[in-house]
DNA sequence: AACTGTGTTTCATATAGTGAAACTTTTTTT
DNA sequence: AAAAAAAGTTTCACTATATGAAACACAGTT
């Protein structure tokens, strides 16, 4: 073809299908079709593949189609002790008990960012609430870490979006990013949300690769800029610490 | 072929070669070969597809193949809200308060099981050790819920794997999955620990599959088997809630 | 330098995946 | 209830496409 590329073909449209799931929790065979722009037959026999392996399965009741459990048993592989998001969880929970603000994980997933794990800053109950929440990649000291440390590719695709932002100078923002990469941490005040003010930095693996972003937020009068910066560096060391959990 | 399957050979080979990963954190192609039993040049060209979107990648230094970070983005999908490792994690904290033991979480995976959550009867400090530790299928409360609530393949193929221990009574072994399934929980004394006892009931999703296998385990003379008998229906109406709770 | 072990690329071959269309089942509309 | 529309599934001829042998590169050993 034209691409260099040696690979094969049926294989990244199955993974195409998987990747249809980000942001949709069920799909139909149709659904799947559209979005991942293939025939209905050829969909269904790269899901019955897929399903056979336990990598989708089907709603009992709606019969329509999801994610299966196989992926979840694959991804207690990425670190040494089982599933990242757990363990994680006690180097997070030493942070907030440090600087007694909320510590949120995020994930790069496509154009968005995932909260893929949180503890809040109110000691009593775990407020599981809002892990799993999806916020744009454009603002937040977390999506400047994420776009920052990615690939080069995610943010040609980022400045190339549709969905970019009318009004939100690109200049600007990758000005952020260079600063961001220099520095090793990203700050943010009152961006996505008014009154909000967080820090960031980089969760990389052993290969220097980014797995996550690390952030402190709370409201902005308390997070002021000049006590970011001067927290940046516990953070910054939190981060690089999960990094050295994660196979 | 033979099989009446409709379904895509090469797919099924790719996800083969992330199945390989199971137990073993980063492999060389020539051992994905072997393991799969693929030509190198095959493996070679799957994992390329692999990598290329994210399911595999490679370690900087060793160069050695892993499974990628995009699995665990996938596996947030899960449950309602996010990764069902952390999701679960309240209502197991609130039963070890109930009974003050120690719960955990098994998946199976292949022919073994995978403890993917833990919180420890000490309410002190969470140890995070025995998450990851893999177990044999053949013993243990959480063992017979997993294989008796599993499709009946399973069955067939643990009791023809050639891992089976000697000595160990095959009908025996039947009789206490048909005891498990029917019961809806299973308990064990002394089987794979000296000294120690649990029971166990199924995590099914809404559709009725069987995800895990929640399992309260303590020392075999606190956990007797009358005692455990009578914590049964607390276990069993925990795991159904923790199962309304994935997607 | 010869050697075993990796990972990678090439290339002829026919297998194996493809998509149009036919068919069945389910859901919606009349 | 009947008709229509949509979703899911299977069949099948075709050739595009994945395959594996072999050859190539590129370490690390001896």
């Amino acid at each position: 073809m034209e691409d260099g590329k040696l690979t094969v073909r049926a294989v990244e449209r199955a993974l195409d299908i998987m990747l249809c799931f980000t942001g949709a929790s069920e799909l139909t065979l149709t659904e799947i079709a559209s979005r991942a722009q293939l025939h209905k037959s050829t969909v269904h026999r790269l899901l019955a593949s897929l399903e056979g392996k336990g990598f989708i399965m089907r709603d009992g009741s709606t019969d329509k189609y999801r994610l299966g459990y196989r992926l979840w048993e694959l991804s207690a592989n990425l670190s040494k002790e089982g599933d990242p998001g757990i363990i994680l969880l006690p180097e997070m929970e030493r942070l907030r008990d440090q600087l007694g603000e909320t510590i949120s994980l995020y994930v790069q997933d496509g154009l968005v960012r995932v909260r893929v794990q949180a503890v809040q800053s109110n000691h009593a109950i775990r407020r599981v609430a809002p892990v799993g929440a999806r916020m744009p990649l454009y603002v937040g000291a977390s999506s400047k870490v994420l776009v920052a440390f990615a690939e080069p590719a995610l943010q040609e695709q980022l400045l190339a979006s549709a969905d970019w932002p009318t009004g939100l100078d690109q200049t600007a923002f990758l000005q952020q990013l260079s600063d961001t990469r220099r520095a090793g941490f990203a700050t943010s005040v009152e961006e996505r949300e008014p009154g909000a003010a967080a820090v960031s930095a980089p969760v990389l693996d052993r290969g220097g690769r980014l797995v996550a972003a690390l952030a402190v937020s709370g409201p902005a009068n308390r997070l002021t800029l000049e006590l970011m910066q001067e927290q940046a560096p516990l953070i910054v060391e939190a981060a690089r610490r999960m990094g050295t959990m994660l196979r």
